[in-house]
DNA sequence: GTCTATAACTAGATAGAC
DNA sequence: GTCTATCTAGTTATAGAC
């Protein structure tokens, strides 16, 4: 019995191993560029665990990105759902709705800055990777939860049309992502303005952006040319 | 003398096809996982034609991303100092600048929609690729640019902080590279309220909308939570 | 269930013929 | 200058011992 206990643990402390391993690795060097010797060799088991537990290197990459991106996803459409819950059926502040959709991301991020250095950077990568085998899943589960946001904001902004929302959330969903994982070039660029450690402000900045963003007016009579 | 001219002409010709296809196969699958042999298949030259002219399948990388961005940040300056001979000493309109910073980009992409389906998708990937090799050199090119936009806002909105004037344009440069690179992203998720050939209004809702963030008042007193 | 050993393949780079 | 042929080292995936 305690033979069998040992043994399943230990299974099951494996396949953990492995994803936390995948998890690092591809946060800092992108999905293409690790190979299963480092993640195994990281991990300390063997090479074909990785086929055992995950069926390929593409199965790994996937259950690695849901694991990142589910709770998040959760954690927003639940504060999305708790503040229209609260305000009845009236259209919530467009604030609130832009802290809802990139808080848990950006919290996320924070939180694990004292154990990994870079978690999340996982999510950013999807938008330039290969994108043809795995990131199709994902996508629908963001589409879910995106579509949620932009109705929301879309109560929130009569006056804007649909198509604009859309436009919109995905510039504010692109400057969350760049800010994410890019946020030592901002620090470099930034020549000591910004420190390394502003993580915590990021989400007060952007969601300050976004929301000047949102409630500009449409038309844009242009500049100089 | 006819033999000799051939033969150069030939010869840059393979340097050129060589770049060419580099760029096109880097454009839609990323730097990483485009092989060599996919790129000398593809532009009909020999395998070590890569490496007696680029040295290394890096140095094709710098090279290619190179001809890419040098152009259009040219452009974005001489746009920039155009708008500010003719302002003489004031600051310029916000939409102004955002304007110049954002418009070679995105009219390049327009452009070559018509040739290639993808070119500046390269650009993108620098910010989720590898990124210990190569980008290096690039990440000055962009520095130099991104310090000449930053001081043209800081002096168009001297109510805000060196550190917000920054993360701003971090904001806003995120929305571009992501509203470029994930445009397809866009049209699905905005289920036909977007077009595939709404290239063209990005920058109009772009400027629009970074406008709003950059006008936008400093702090947030957040939202539901 | 787990791991060793290896298969089957592809990568980038290069030496040397032309 | 250009290309054929090949080298070394890396990859994923798997068959089979334990």
């Amino acid at each position: 019995m305690s033979a069998t206990q040992k043994e399943n643990s230990e299974a099951t402390e494996v396949r953990a191993r492995i994803l936390e391993a995948a998890e690092q690795l591809f946060a800092t060097h992108g999905f293409d560029t690790v190979s299963l010797r480092q993640i195994t060799t990281k991990a300390g088991v063997n090479v074909a665990a990785v086929n055992y537990y995950f069926g390929s290197k593409a199965g790994l990459e996937v259950e690695v990105l849901g694991r990142v991106v589910r709770p998040i996803n959760e954690s927003r459409l639940q504060m999305l759902n708790d503040a229209e819950k609260e305000a009845g059926g009236r259209a919530l502040e467009v604030e609130c709705i832009l802290h809802a959709a990139l808080m848990p991301a950006i919290q996320t991020i924070k939180e694990s800055e004292h154990s990994d250095p870079v978690v999340l950077k996982l999510a950013g990568r999807c938008m330039s990777e290969t994108g043809e085998e795995m990131p199709v899943a994902i996508k629908k589960l963001f589409n879910q939860t995106d579509h949620r946001f932009c109705a929301a904001l879309a109560k929130a902004l009569p006056h804007l049309s649909k198509a604009e929302v859309f436009w919109r959330f995905h510039f504010t969903m692109g400057a969350m992502l760049y800010s994410l994982t890019q946020h030592e070039t901002l620090v470099m660029m930034s020549d000591g303005e910004v420190t390394a450690d502003d993580a915590g402000k990021a989400l007060q900045q952007l969601v300050a952006f976004a929301a000047g963003g949102f409630c500009a007016e449409n038309a844009c009579k242009g500049g100089g040319q």
